[in-house]
DNA sequence: ATGTGTTCCTGTCCGC
DNA sequence: TGCGGACAGGAACACA
């Protein structure tokens, strides 16, 4: 679910709350969600004080006191909601706990973080700092989209002579971090690209255009704190709003936004995923 | 080495 | 109302 912009949003809205703060304690509620959690998670994570907090690809990273990071991903229906007031003055401040509340963080200021994932796709570990990038969920992932690694001659590179779809090589988090279903469907309909064409197909133009768009459609919804579909929520519970703004993704048999097409948004599967594309404009 | 299909899990929605 | 099936923002893994 969470794609960076959410992620991105996430991980700011935590950053009052746990940047610079102590977990006084952490509250695991089971073994594991996609995997085991790393042995004696709760145990490590108590007096670690949280160093800085960020974000790679889709992963929350919390860097911690004592020389490790705690990776976080959500997966598809993961959500981190902070509860409680950041001075800690005041009780009986903190919502009660809900079905698929996996680990509640409290933190030095009385703050509390709740992580919860309905579907448990959403992994966490802990990692050296010093390695994480050997970490092997971590060590695979492309560059990410609004850094200043991922350029036109690197996009055009890693392309070339791809035979599988523009759409598919996209949501390859080793050729490109961060991207998902719902952003790949708008990158490819703001740049009208048919998401069936071969990746390799394209023209060196053609993929150029790729990378500002990429860029633009990225930032605009991180802008609007990400995309609230069915249970995303920003760190605060409030809703992002750029899913008002989709031009493709959802939008099955609705009217083609891009001005003079007059086409339909059409849904396809590929990969086992839901395409939505304009079959007219996008080429 | 690449490319594709399956799988994990719960919740929601739609048609009968 | 209930039931069955399709589908959901991800991505590792097994297999051709």
């Amino acid at each position: 679910m969470p794609e960076l912009p959410e992620v991105e949003t996430v991980c700011k809205g935590l950053i009052p709350s746990m940047q610079g703060q102590v977990i006084t304690r952490a509250d695991v509620n089971r073994p594991d969600l996609r995997w085991p959690f790393p042995d004696n998670m709760a145990i490590r994570l108590n007096g670690a004080k949280v160093t800085a907090l960020r974000r790679r690809s889709k992963y929350v990273l919390a860097d911690l006191s004592t020389g490790e990071t705690l990776i976080i991903h959500l997966g598809m229906s993961g959500r981190m909601t902070v509860s409680g007031d950041p001075l800690g003055q005041f009780h009986h401040d903190h919502p009660a706990a809900e079905k698929h509340d996996h680990v509640v963080f409290h933190m030095g200021n009385g703050s509390r973080v709740t992580f919860n994932d309905a579907r448990r796709f959403g992994a966490m570990d802990l990692a050296l700092t010093a390695t994480l990038e050997d970490h092997w969920l971590i060590k695979s992932i492309g560059p990410e989209p609004l850094g200043n690694t991922f350029n036109e001659a690197y996009l055009i590179d890693v392309l070339a002579n791809k035979n599988t779809p523009i759409k598919t090589a996209l949501l390859d988090q080793r050729i490109i971090a961060g991207l998902g279903n719902i952003y790949v469907c708008e990158v490819l309909h703001r740049a009208r690209v048919n998401p069936k064409r071969k990746a390799g197909q394209l023209s060196k133009t053609r993929v150029a255009t790729l990378v500002p768009i990429i860029r633009d459609v990225l930032s605009e919804a991180i802008a609007a704190g990400g995309s609230s579909l069915k249970d995303y929520r920003q760190a605060d519970g409030e809703l992002g709003y750029f899913q008002h703004g989709f031009q493709a993704y959802d939008r099955e048999d609705q009217p083609c936004q891009t001005s003079d097409c007059g086409g339909t948004i059409a849904r396809i599967v590929q990969s086992g995923r839901s395409t939505f594309y304009c079959p007219k404009c996008q080429r």
